[in-house]
RNA sequence: GGGCUUGUGGUCUAGCGGUUAUGACAUCGCUCUCACACAGCGAAGGCCGCCGGUUCAAAUCCGGCCAAGCCCA
């Protein structure tokens, strides 16, 4: 095995790094000449994994595709380095805590280790043969993104979109910020489930409930309208048991009859449902968590625990005070924040919105107007959009992430917003007005709040094309590949901004990838110990084998990391390699013309008809996006046709054949073994690039400037499959007699059009070796 | 609880109204053939998840069930 594809790895790299075969003006032509690809940039706190190394050959492919095509590929790169991710990175990388060091400096920590983390990522990206322009990627936390970020921040707030209020929020107490709806997830946790009777003046309701520390924020007693059991009690009121304060119980159908008891409390706040009563019938607020998540003065004896503690203690309360009933153990689900698992809770804070439930119907047509691929994946986005319950809560009480550009008046409240040439600002730390426009008061108060990191990185169309272009119709790429975890995240953000910002569409055609499993099908993590880094793949089978596995699942299917499909992949290319290799040594002292062959041999019209019918189909298939599909018919064209049967007959004709007529069937041997390497080169571009390099076909700087095949337009006419039918036979027949392939037989008998295989005789006995051939016709009644 | 997706030889996969049901990996035989033993040729291996319906004809269309995975509550 000659073949060292580490080495070629690094050469072909180094010939696209060197002729800069990803650079793109977008200042040189028509928007219809370009192809733009809108990429997701990674975070800058993990390495890459498996899912990354499954995903992103998906936007190379098209990309290179495309690029043969004909198209101006822009394919960007960024990173997502902004925001709470990063703080985390760098907190632990570091053993520092951001509240504890000044701002000033915590934010220089986090962009030096940002940069060095970016630094190290590009080369596992490059590894894998991406063609993305990274010598002119993007960070979301660099001065012009801040500054695109705010500018745009400060559209919404003059298109009445973007606005601040004091209102009940989503908080994780754990990360001590707001955050948004999309930053929720669902988790199943143990929980108990206590009983507490609620005395009334007439009897008494019991209740049940997973939150009894809330017992203090109380404000009613809910039950079912049609509950006969508690019929009794309309209308009246109740005591909450250790805070003795009265609440009043209301009917709704909303309460489940058949949960717990029937009856439950809702207190302020206790989860969404609370929220959602509460706002129905406004009972009152008793808030008796801050911030921290740490209960205040309210919740009397509680005061000063957080909430595990106190669901603790209160439980041992209750008992003792004898308002106990019971405990059950149940299983349910918790909202809890995303990022950390901590369950969120509901509190009272002033925070930025952007206002969209209202436009809710107009995002769904919005979003349904782009084409998924694959369809069904759409179905994602519209659940979420039906569920939609919050506008979007966009700032944080955090470090890291894009200021808002905004101050305060501390006199009359008047809003000062920061004038676009001012930007980027940081009013934590740059100076803001001196005085309040409207009361000319000198006491300005500057926000002190980040904005999320979707509000940013939504911003990715517009982001990638800062200082490229200002060409709005560049904001509407051809598609966006990404995977279906953030659907709900960065897919519809985006949708969102575009909407609101430009009211069309950010691009044509979303593209989603799937998972990663184990060969187990289950999803790789470090608890299980079954994660498999993409360099050790790279190592063992080499990038093309990689990017291989990647074309064997549909779009939008999951994947899960076999052997076979690297060992296929790694197969593939050496299958290529040696190809190519006898191609060209049977070239040698041939007359060969590459450039402007047309086949006119039985056996070269035959495999340009073959040629001809894998251009058409995998070009649709790219077209899709289906590139594993149009793998596979090139595969299967190859592999069979091309290797197994074209080169073998090729093989035993050039030296029968008068060299004239060999000159012809070598000159077919090259031209469509480079078609071959042309629609490989997508697929696997190191392979078909270090061939390239050394062939007689090259005439650009790289196989992946050249352009994309186009059928010829030949029939096999002379229905040459026939002699590959009779040729397998003889194989059947020398295997059976234990013989090799090469051995020379005295007769054999084939079956078949008679008029073909008399045709081909001698073919078929020069290929074959064998000394008599005797036909035999299997359509008898054939009349000619 | 609602929704989506998927169930095809041991494993993975193609086929999506009529095929002897693809092909790969693994297994077993034979062949070192001068591009490739990281190969070639061949063999064995399948109630195409289960039940019902439509149809002359169903792996394929429809309904139900079961199982797995994911998304949203």
């Amino acid at each position: 095995m000659d073949l060292d594809l580490k080495e070629i790895e690094r050469s072909c790299r180094e010939i696209w790094f060197r002729n800069q075969i990803y650079r793109v003006d977008l200042k040189s032509g028509p928007r219809s000449s370009y192809y733009l690809i809108d990429t997701p940039p990674p975070t800058i706190s993990g390495k890459m994994h498996l899912g990354h190394a499954f995903s992103y050959p998906h936007q190379d492919f098209i990309a290179r595709y495309r690029r043969m095509r004909g198209y101006r590929v822009f394919y960007p790169w960024g990173f997502d380095d902004n925001g709470l991710p990063t703080e985390r990175y760098t907190e632990k990388n570091l053993g520092v805590k951001g509240e504890k060091l000044p701002l000033r400096e915590f934010i220089a920590l986090c962009k030096s280790e940002a940069e060095k983390a970016s630094r190290e990522l590009l080369e596992g990206w490059r590894d894998l043969g991406l063609s993305a322009d990274f010598d002119n990627h993007y960070r979301t936390f660099s001065p012009e993104s801040i500054k695109l970020s705010q500018s745009m921040f400060l559209d919404l707030v003059s298109k009445g979109r973007a606005y601040r209020e004091e209102a009940p929020t989503i908080r994780c107490p754990n990360c001590n910020t707001a955050i948004s709806q999309i930053e929720l997830k669902d988790q199943l946790m143990n929980t108990d489930f206590v009983y507490i009777e609620f005395k009334a003046g007439n009897g008494a309701i019991t209740i049940a409930t997973t939150r009894p520390e809330m017992l203090a924020a109380c404000v009613a007693i809910m039950i079912n309208p049609s509950d006969q059991r508690y019929a009794g009690f309309r209308g009246s009121k109740v005591k909450v048991p250790l805070y003795g304060h009265e609440v009043p119980v209301i009917e709704d159908e909303y309460v489940d009859i058949n949960k717990g008891t029937g009856a439950e409390m809702l207190c302020t706040f206790g989860d969404q449902n609370d929220l959602l009563l509460w706002r129905k019938y406004s009972p009152g607020l008793r808030i008796i968590l801050d911030n921290h998540g740490i209960m205040n003065e309210l919740s009397g004896e509680l005061s000063g625990k957080r909430i595990p503690e106190a669901r603790k203690a209160v439980v041992g309360l209750l008992e003792k005070s004898g308002d106990l009933v019971k405990i059950e153990k149940i299983k349910h689900n918790v909202n809890t924040h995303e990022r950390c698992g901590t369950p969120v809770e509901i509190g009272i804070s002033r925070q930025w919105f952007v206002r969209y439930l209202d436009l809710r119907s107009q995002i769904m047509d919005f979003s349904m107007s782009v084409e998924w691929i694959p369809d069904f994946m759409k179905v994602r986005l519209k659940n979420w959009i039906d569920g939609l319950k919050w506008d979007w809560c966009i700032s944080r009480q955090r470090f890291i992430g894009v200021p808002f550009p905004v101050w305060y008046c501390g006199d009359c409240g008047k809003m000062i917003t920061a004038t676009p040439h001012q930007l980027p600002v940081d009013p934590r730390l740059d100076p803001g007005p001196m005085k309040c426009p409207e009361c000319h008061s000198g006491n300005i108060i500057p926000d002190t709040d980040v904005m999320d990191t979707w509000a940013t990185s939504s911003l990715s169309p517009r982001l990638a094309l800062m200082g490229r272009t200002e060409n709005s119709e560049f904001l509407n790429y051809d598609a966006r590949f990404q995977g279906h975890d953030i659907i709900n995240f960065w897919a519809f953000t985006t949708l969102v901004r575009s909407f609101l910002h430009d009211g069309f569409l950010p691009w044509k055609k979303i593209v989603i990838s799937g998972n990663v499993y184990d060969p187990l099908g289950q999803k790789m993590s470090k608890s299980k110990g079954n994660v498999i880094s993409p360099s050790t793949l790279l190592e063992q089978y080499g990038a093309d084998a990689v990017r291989y596995w990647a074309t064997t699942t549909l779009p939008g299917e999951d994947i899960k990391v076999r052997d076979q499909d690297f060992i296929r992949g790694r197969r593939t290319v050496i299958k290529i390699y040696n190809a190519a290799k006898l191609v060209s040594m049977l070239s040698e002292g041939r007359n060969v013309n590459i450039h402007d062959f047309r086949p006119s041999s039985p056996v070269n019209r035959w495999i340009g008809s073959r040629i001809d019918e894998t251009i058409e189909k995998s070009t649709q298939h790219f077209e899709n996006f289906n590139v594993s599909r149009a793998r596979l018919e090139i595969d299967t064209m190859f592999w069979g046709d091309f290797c197994d049967n074209y080169l073998e007959i090729c093989k035993g004709l050039i030296n029968s054949s008068p060299a004239e007529d060999a000159d012809e069937i070598v000159s077919g041997m090259n031209y469509y073994m480079f078609q071959i390497l042309k629609l490989y080169a997508p697929i696997m571009p190191f392979i078909t690039e270090h061939i390239y390099q050394q062939s007689p076909w090259k005439r650009k700087d790289s196989i992946h400037l050249e352009s994309w095949p186009v059928p010829l337009g030949i029939d096999d006419v002379g229905g040459f499959s026939g002699v590959i039918d009779a040729i397998s036979q003889i194989r059947n027949l020398k295997t059976s007699m234990k013989l090799s392939m090469g051995a020379e037989i005295e007769s054999a008998i084939v079956t078949g059009d008679s008029i073909i295989l008399q045709k081909y005789r001698n073919i078929i006995m020069a290929v074959m070796k064998v000394k008599n051939l005797n036909l035999k016709s299997e359509q008898s009644e054939k009349e000619s």
